[in-house]
DNA sequence: TGTACATCAGTGAACGCGCGTTCACTGATGTAC
DNA sequence: TGTACATCAGTGAACGCGCGTTCACTGATGTAC
């Protein structure tokens, strides 16, 4: 709450966060340090625990705000394909499994960017990685009404793992065709508004 | 080829090449550590050295390893399953997303145990985790013999991503519905044989 | 408006620790005669 | 069968390095009068 003074610490604790937010979608959880986001963020690593408790701290808050971003930016996306006439669902799985989002996995869904290192995480960090899951799963729902919670978790599952087997197979034909796949079937299996054929 | 001897040091190399592929699938690529492995190895961690050029060599190795017996496992399951009359595709998906496999993150698929941190590896080692994709996909493929190699990536996608998130959520209620909802839809997308109601 | 002082964000050196890798060595195994 | 020697798998100490965390300090900002 009391969101309004914008003080010099609260603006340099929001430029780590965002470095943060980055480097753990670039990086992976383990791949994150302390004196790398601080320099990113333009410091020396010695003022960060002024900011944070722990470096676990600074995980959280970070997965907070990669997924906050992240939804965002999607919902931009997602806004633009409507205004053309596309439903919200197409629109939602297009931009999800867009080229823009096979390359761009630092500013992209921290679930596909961090799915598999989710469930060795504990405390707080496996915590919050849960809870981006349900955000993801209800993101889903939002753009399709008549889904079931268990529908929505199914169609969350093919985004999130055909984003990842993309990237793992790289930024090639075979990357692009596997996202090309799962946009096609997905619209097709639950998009009552998707034409028959192109 | 001329897998004949098995030499002292072969089997401990053995040796070591097994507990690396369950620790990489329980910790990670970046969570593995060469003292660690060695000790559950039983040996100390000098003599890695006379066995693999790098601790990426053994990722390399590891991860093949992890590859090949979580195929063989998936294998006897989807065969026992199907000594029962059910269809090659249901067992495969079955046991894939069962609650077995959802508990044995260090003996299971090593794309989903990985999926998020292959992209970030370089070298060889992305290299091996883009052949473990492709030899997921191809094993799907197996088991529905009509599929399309674009629809067997994104029944990939979706196996990986939904037992990802399942993991993720945890071990009760809610990761178990993903499954199952993930094996339901599977099935009776893609299964003919697949009965219309219970 | 100007000075004196308290507050506070950020610096940089230091800590203990574990990492991947190297290497001189040990002790068991295997071969030669 | 027995001894002498070479081979070789594995040991354990050491290396340089980067990690998360702590802390005494600096220098800028803000408040009191």
């Amino acid at each position: 709450m009391a969101r309004i003074a914008n003080s010099r610490k609260e603006e340099t604790h929001e430029r780590i966060v965002q470095a943060a937010a980055r480097a753990i979608r670039r990086h992976g959880y383990a791949g994150v340090g302390v004196a790398d986001v601080m320099k990113e963020a333009g410091l020396t690593h010695g003022g960060f625990y002024a900011h944070f408790k722990s470096r676990d701290d600074l995980l959280v808050e970070a997965l907070a705000r990669a997924g906050s971003d992240s939804g965002a930016h999607i919902a931009r996306a997602v806004q633009a394909r409507q205004a053309r006439g596309v439903s919200a669902f197409r629109a939602f799985v297009d931009s999800y499994l867009s080229e823009t989002h096979l390359l761009s996995i630092d500013t992209g869904c921290p679930v596909a960017a961090l799915g598999s290192d989710m469930a060795r995480q504990a405390g707080s960090v496996r915590q919050a990685s849960a809870q981006r899951v349900e955000r993801l799963i209800g993101t889903v729902r939002d753009t399709l009404p008549g889904a079931t919670r268990a529908t929505a978790s199914v169609i969350a599952g093919t985004l999130v793992g055909a984003l990842q087997i993309a990237r793992a197979l790289g930024d090639n034909a075979e990357g692009r065709a596997v996202l090309s796949a799962a946009r096609k079937a997905l619209i097709q299996q639950h998009d009552s508004a998707a034409p028959k054929a192109d």
